[in-house]
DNA sequence: GCAAAAATTGACGTTAACGTAATGTGTTCA
DNA sequence: TGAACACATTACGTTAACGTCAATTTTTGC
């Protein structure tokens, strides 16, 4: 059986490389994986939508911080805004069960491509009217050129 | 023959209600038909965006502003900053230049819808993803009822 | 001719999502 | 052993796009 989506990503459970299970990862590993800076890590740990261990001061990220952050990201990257990512995120984490918070997230992921869906055909309409107007200048260049060269 | 495209919207030039032609606007009357705050129009104009008249300290709103209006409003519509929205403006404005700035500006509008291409993509793409989402979502969502009803 | 409605100009406040010092601690390794 | 790193905290700065008073005029309706 598959580990839980909701930890980010569906991956084969498998027994190699045993400790890579338990594997840490320092502020900077993630850092540099996901391409984020400290001060976004740090930032995401404030708002609470992290919270890595600590050695002393030190931060540490287990795998399933690992995950959290792909969520994040993912997140940001089809429009959530950090505050709505940390409901969903919450959400996630009540995954003993509540068949009722799963159809209110699933709910939200509908609204949301609805949303992605109208600024889609907004997008499209703006191409449409930028490429008229481009017909329009460029036939006023045929006009300046031709008048030009009488 | 049709009125300027460049004036935002193609309306047929018709002699009826002559006097509309010069129709002045005031602020409220704006803010009102678009449904922003009169906040919003003097910063519009703080950023360039608008330059209505004055009689004295009161704005004065000329159909071409309105038309301006329009445009701004669209463009945030589909996603763009004012910053941006502000270039494309001043492309509208080179509507009697000269041959190379018709190129300039034409060159300009197909970035633009290049870039505006691009963001479509990208939306799509988070569309897929989110829909991807949804299903795996909605399997859990079965699973659990099945297994809840044994 | 006067109160109410509409406009005016400041100027500080707000939210999101970090950026950017400034300063300090702990480890490594040539 | 000391310069280079990686990490830590604190805290003020930034950008966009307005919101929200406050204190005054101006305009309009009756």
């Amino acid at each position: 059986m598959n580990k839980t989506v909701l930890d980010g990503t569906v991956e084969l459970e498998q027994g190699n490389e045993r400790e890579n299970v338990n594997r840490l990862f320092s502020i900077g590993d993630l850092a540099k994986e996901f391409d984020v800076t400290l001060r976004t890590l740090r930032f995401y740990e404030d708002k609470g939508l992290l919270n890595p261990r600590r050695d002393g001061m030190t931060r540490l990220y287990t795998r399933r911080d690992r995950a959290r952050l792909k969520l994040v990201l993912m997140g940001k990257r089809v429009g959530f805004s950090l505050t709505e990512i940390h409901r969903m995120l919450d959400l996630y984490d009540l995954r003993d069960g509540q068949v009722t918070q799963l159809r209110v997230s699933l709910e939200r992921f509908h609204e949301q491509i609805d949303v992605l869906r109208k600024q889609k055909d907004d997008i499209e309409q703006a191409i449409h009217d930028l490429e008229r107007t481009c017909d329009v200048v460029a036939g006023m260049l045929k006009e300046r050129e031709k008048t030009a060269d009488e």
